[in-house]
DNA sequence: CTGAAAGCGCTTACAG
DNA sequence: CTGAAAGCGCTTACAG
């Protein structure tokens, strides 16, 4: 329907219709009228002839006059868990009661893809960059900053531009303390709790395992190596790599930290493929998902708080900070305890 | 960091540095210069030069200049369950090796919220817009035609332009057989089986039903009215009209038609509440989502096929049908069975 | 083989 | 109180 364009209307036809001229007709658009004491009746004229043809600004056109897109962009890794897509979902609308159009790119964990993506939105000349869970934030931050562009890591911090994640450490050790805390109740005191899920090279994996370690040693238990698995993200993986640890060992583990609800689900199935009892086992997951809750009555979650985390970026891209090296940690929420 | 933005590079600065013109520029950034019998020498050059001075081209000025944005536009109602954000991630990945940059506004499935993203989408020039699940595509359908811009709706059909959407009622037909199967399969036949969840004024849903009750009078049964509960899809919703429905009865229903992921958590956490034991109970979910799949052993699901449906949009987009009523129905696929 | 010029639709400093 | 003019950074038809 409509491939031809018909030419759309511009200031310079309402400008027409309205006997008045292409400047002024700008001026009352942008509210600016008042300051040009435009008289009332011409503003009004022009407005309702606005409205009535149906007339839209050209952003393109004021973008490119104004040297300011009105665009603000963010880089994910992808939409499809509760966390990311309500990252995506919270900058859209606090970014909109802002006043600037929120674009998100998923870039898949892949590195080249978060440069191009990047390339991308500079072109498109955004007036901020969000880097959310870069697997290199910093080629980011550096290609932002060549450009004058100010950025921001989310979720995986870097060291050329201010981050906002999530406090890993404190948030593992408080899972783990409430995971070994129900393991004393049942008289369960020393089972072995697997760690299991994320990528050992990346930030928010090794403050976990840190966190994790550190909750056991106030409760006085090792930590033997082999009990913890950081096998990557990936459901398929995940399973793997319990399937492969459960090889050596009678029983199950009384207890497991999982590092997302994507490695949650890789768990989850082997488990009942192998007619384990689900309901046997203590669950502590970092990450969220109430569908997951609602199944499982043992299930603890560390649920990241994206609210408080968007509106700390928002916060940083009002008043930049002096240094550009700033790390805000914001504490995640432990449900189900 | 980099708040003072300094000039970036045009193509005038390129031409002065390359000792040409910025026409000449402009045609070996384009790749028109073989058209234009540029030498190969001077291409290079400036070819070399854009890259090492980290040239970028303003999208705004093309777009301006080209009377094309590039960028093609969808509202989606949200991102945080499987179907949608899987919806925007591969719209993002087709529309991107097509060369248009994707942008996505959530609209909370509130028709006020939908037009206003609509204007914003149009006010950026967008050349196409995909209407997904809107609550009144029809609204939208006419902003686009007013300006020319060819508009296409997914997921919820439209009158006013073509629509891409889930075969809903056979689908809702093949799992509602397949439940009925393993109540047969179980000696079971006879056990109510209840639809809950949805709008009941949504297209989606009335289909769903249509469906639900052709597969059992296939089979010979009747559908009582109370056992259809379109309740909504919200999860509480959910919970509060099987905690009604309840009230009157002595036992579960042997199975029951779930209407989206999103409802499912609700009757799950309301059963869990009320101490029934889950694998007691059949479930057939309208939608798809691998970690509920993993804890219930007995959960079927129709899994919408996201990609075909994103590929028949483009394909529309490609190619405009004659009718705009067009609809097109794409079958999901039921999973565990 | 290459460049000067016009124009896309706005905004804004300036003149009156 | 209002308008003419310049310019944002491109592209493209035209001239040579």
């Amino acid at each position: 329907m409509a491939s031809d364009s018909p030419k759309r209307l511009t200031i310079y036809d309402l400008a027409r219709l309205a006997e008045s001229s292409p400047s002024t007709v700008s001026a009352v658009l942008n509210g600016t009228w008042q300051r040009r004491r435009i008289s009332k009746k011409l503003a009004t004229r022009i407005l309702s002839l606005a409205q009535s043809e149906g007339y839209s600004a050209n952003m393109q056109a004021r973008a490119l006059r104004r040297e300011r897109s009105g665009i603000i962009g963010m880089i994910l890794p992808m939409y499809d868990n509760r966390y990311f897509s309500s990252i995506a979902q919270y900058f859209e609308s606090e970014a909109r009661r802002r006043g600037l159009f929120a674009i998100v790119s998923c870039t898949n964990r892949d590195p080249i893809q978060e440069r191009e993506a990047t390339r991308m939105m500079l072109a498109y000349r955004v007036e901020h960059l969000v880097c959310t869970g870069a697997t290199d934030p910093d080629s980011i931050a550096m290609m932002c900053q060549e450009s004058g562009i100010s950025s921001l890591n989310l979720d995986l911090p870097g060291d050329k531009a201010p981050s906002v994640i999530s406090a890993n450490r404190a948030g593992a050790r408080r899972l783990t303390l409430a995971i070994l805390d129900r393991l004393s109740v049942e008289q369960r005191r020393d089972d072995p709790v697997l760690f299991i899920g994320g990528r050992g090279q990346d930030h928010n994996t090794r403050e976990r395992i840190a966190g994790f370690k550190q909750a056991r040693a106030e409760r006085g238990l090792e930590t033997a190596q082999e009990d913890i698995l950081p096998c990557d993200y990936a459901a398929d993986k995940a399973q793997a790599a319990l399937r492969a640890y459960m090889q050596n060992r009678s029983g199950l583990p009384g207890a497991m930290f999982i590092n997302s609800t994507i490695s949650l689900e890789g768990i989850v199935r082997w488990l009942q493929l192998s007619g384990y009892c689900l309901d046997d086992i203590i669950f502590g997951c970092f990450d969220w998902d109430p569908l997951a809750a609602a199944f499982h009555p043992r299930l603890m979650m560390a649920r990241q708080n994206v609210v408080e985390m968007i509106e700390r970026v928002f916060e940083l891209i009002d008043t930049p900070p002096p240094d550009p090296t700033l790390l805000i940690e914001v504490q995640p929420e432990i449900i189900g305890i």
